[in-house]
DNA sequence: TTGCTTGCAAATGATTTGCACTGCT
DNA sequence: AGCAGTGCAAATCATTTGCAAGCAA
């Protein structure tokens, strides 16, 4: 469901941080590898995934490869924020947030209600002066694993 | 616009608090007052609004009266969270969000977009198995004083 | 007089940064 | 060589909390 191939991903991510002087390391690569594999996911978990990885050069290369425009930051109410891939190298998505555990998963909207929603947005934006750039749909609940009967 | 009065608002918030043993204070009625005037607002902004308000206070009033479902804590990104009425308060509407300056605005979707977007979400949660409970729809840009060619 | 509130100061915790060292190129 | 990257420890800063005093029921 990717839009790019892994070598392709790969490659842009190289040349994206190229243009602003920025190598494609190891550890960045590490974390890539990381988002494409587990999608949203918190800084902890990222480093529980790939041990090797130092805490504030984690959360350095994620800022570095946000500024390149390779990841994209997701904040969504009070502990860790998530990281994810940004949207086009994989596709447009939008986000289900389980308020119990806070996992996030990716959702994709039909194609003709997305189209409606972008029409509907500029028109709205305009009326405010406003000149919109993306927009990001979130829609909290409960996921599976929390609304079983555990715990309310 | 509102879909209370002010006096059934602030009876509808005192209610509120006392199903939670909390009382309306004058505290209180100054952060929902601040609410009502200057829509979704940051902690530095409504201390500035009301400054007998004290930081503590004013974040742990915040924080009973979200608990109590008459705020709603918005965050967007780095800084200050923003905090509005909940929606039941005011009425169901989405956020435009600027990306340069931070400022919050309200916007209201036609009831038709809006209601294909319920089902549509309603349909993708399900085949997630995720119970969906709300959702919010922020839109990033520029806002008119943020996009007169001062500063990219 | 019990218990919610308040405000000050101190603590917390996610994220950032200083700095000295490593390693591409 | 020259500059970007790394990791440790220390610093930041929005937000939370401990505590003693104030106030309402």
């Amino acid at each position: 469901m990717r839009a790019l191939s892994n070598v392709e991903l790969h490659r842009t991510v190289r040349e994206r941080l190229a243009r602003r002087d920025q190598r494609y390391t190891t550890g960045r690569r590490q974390i890539v590898e990381a988002l494409v594999a587990d999608g949203p996911i918190t800084l902890p978990a990222l480093l529980s995934r790939q041990p090797s990885l130092a805490q504030s050069s984690a959360y350095r290369n994620l800022s570095a490869m946000e500024e390149a425009g390779v990841v994209r930051r997701l904040v969504h109410g009070t502990d860790y924020a998530h990281y994810e891939l940004a949207e086009d190298l994989t596709e447009h998505h939008h986000h289900l947030i389980c308020e119990q555990c806070g996992v996030v998963r990716d959702i994709i909207l039909a194609g003709r209600l997305e189209h409606s929603l972008g029409t509907a947005f500029d028109e709205l934006a305009s009326l405010h002066d406003f000149v919109p750039r993306h927009h990001i749909i979130d829609i909290y609940g409960r996921c599976a694993d929390c609304s079983g009967g555990l715990s309310t």
